[in-house]
DNA sequence: ATTTGTGCAAATCGTTTGCATCTGA
DNA sequence: TCAGATGCAAACGATTTGCACAAAT
């Protein structure tokens, strides 16, 4: 019933030495607390958090960080490339720890995002780009509610 | 440049007695804002708008009232089905008037949504929705932004 | 030592709500 | 008449920002 998925691109990430080095390929210095989320995002595989709750994890993770410091830093993330935001409830914006190319399921009882297989979505038949752009992304987002 | 759609489930609003009837047939008392309102969104053919600029258009058309009011509207009329509700900026929210089954293109640059032609996007190969849940809605997102 | 990050509280921005007043059927 | 609409201002919740302080290199 679970899915479990693996990408070569978002390598797993194990040791703190590695997470330190994660950062500092972005361009980021590892700080104390950057260093603590990078743990929690990427240490537990594919993730979707919202600022709010990567908050709340790290509160119970002990770690001392301020909410400002969490939006701060996911920004710099996604920024850097090591995440990817979506925003699909127009309340709450999404980090998404995997960044390569792939879709949703969106829950629309919990607002939970669920990440669908890599490559297994095929769009077809798409209209040109309106004239003088291109394509910068292709979001196809499944929204789902509990049957009945 | 200018693409036009039509579309015989969204019918072409001329009159203002029409405007009315739509109204009523959602339920909804046509007050003088809310004809109003809907005048500017239903005879122009497809539109998407946030709230605010639909006010800024009220304010133009010499239409009294008030954002609070515009935003209230515009619930209604989405709840009733006159309008559909898209986020994807996570700053705003677009009502669509156009409420049948499509898909919009994102212009990045200047933060619009321009509809895709109905029916002719075709997703393959989705995966099951996860269990006990039953797909509610597909939205297909395509962003693009301008070339160079 | 210098640059960069952090915490806090205040500011912002889109949106919603409470309530007194008005209006359409 | 009177339920239902409206306007206003205040409330809200997510996010950002300004600034004094702290930590990395």
């Amino acid at each position: 019933m679970t899915i479990v998925q693996f990408h070569m691109d978002d390598q797993q990430v194990v040791d703190n030495s590695q997470l330190a080095q994660k950062l500092r390929n972005a361009g980021l210095r590892p700080t104390r607390q950057r260093t603590a989320l990078a743990e929690l995002l990427f240490k537990k595989g594919d993730r979707h958090v919202s600022a709010e709750c990567l908050f709340e994890d790290a509160k119970k993770a002990q770690i001392v960080i301020s909410l400002a410091t969490v939006y701060n830093t996911l920004n710099q993330f996604s920024e850097a490339g090591l995440l990817r935001t979506i925003s699909i409830d127009s309340t709450r914006v999404y980090f998404d720890t995997k960044t390569g190319d792939h879709h949703h399921f969106f829950l629309e009882d919990s607002e939970q995002l669920v990440d669908m297989p890599e490559g297994c979505v095929r769009v077809e038949n798409l209209p040109d780009a309106p004239p003088g752009t291109e394509v910068s992304r292709v979001d196809v987002i499944v929204r789902v509610r509990s049957t009945k």
